[in-house]
DNA sequence: CTTGACCTTCCCGTGACTGGAACCCCCATT
DNA sequence: AATGGGGGTTCCAGTCACGGGAAGGTCAAG
């Protein structure tokens, strides 16, 4: 399979899968003209990626996560915890996120948004608090 | 004021303060020596910005927030949509990292995590579905 | 006079790609 | 044989909002 292929079939952009290989998550062979040739694993290997960049695991979390794939004598609990420590991540990021909401939800309700210059927004920005 | 000085007040580091100089968000004069000299609006500046960038609103954002702070004539309803705006990509993100942490905490429930290879967190990114 | 804490500019690196230029390859049509 | 179009290739630059660190100027204290 051709890069183009192996594209449409995963989801993930050509650049995307170039890339992939350039900082080694995948290993395609090639062909005579240059051209990246895809076996079945390369593919399964680019669909695992996706997947795992869908939830949020970075790159490195990929590569890890790749290895303990491929590694039959893995135990559970290291994929384990990388699993939580990404959720770990990401619930604060979302805390965060909340947070941010919440202050900002107060300040749109607060605001008349008519064509008055008095805004309740700009006044928690410049510190009238 | 020096920049250390600024920085101390507003919590901003140095960096960032020299960024947001060279990005045009505050101009601060310089002394003979050629050291930022900041004036308090420029501290008052840089407090905003600061506040701005903690709800999460992009640089460019805060310029835009920042022109219509310093605009007399400004209607908060130009204000209020630059906030409404900002708060739907935070609800965006959050609704996606929420779909993802259903996901892993799903998973993570599943898995035994112990010294055993077997691991549906695996199985899932594997394309087992 | 020297030390050390400031300050300056400049350049590189971050994460995970994306866009674009310049060029090669292959097949089909004229 | 030339041409056109739709693949593919590499390499370089840009994204966003800074942070790290080098090399060097400035200033007050001891």
């Amino acid at each position: 399979m051709n890069i183009g292929d192996v594209s449409n079939q995963t989801g993930l952009p050509a650049k995307t899968i170039r890339y992939y290989e350039e900082i080694g998550l995948v290993k395609p062979l090639r062909d005579n003209n240059g051209y990246r040739r895809f076996r079945s694993q390369d593919v399964h290997k680019l669909n695992f990626l996706g997947r795992a960049r869908a939830l949020g695991f970075t790159i490195e979390d990929c590569r890890t996560l790749m290895a303990l794939y491929e590694d039959e004598t893995r135990a559970s609990a290291d994929v384990k915890k990388v699993a939580r420590a990404h959720m770990a991540q990401i619930e604060a990021k979302i805390a965060d996120l909340n947070a941010m909401r919440d202050t900002l939800s107060h300040l749109i309700d607060a605001c008349a948004g008519d064509d008055r210059p008095d805004c309740p927004i700009l006044q928690d920005l410049g510190g009238k608090a």
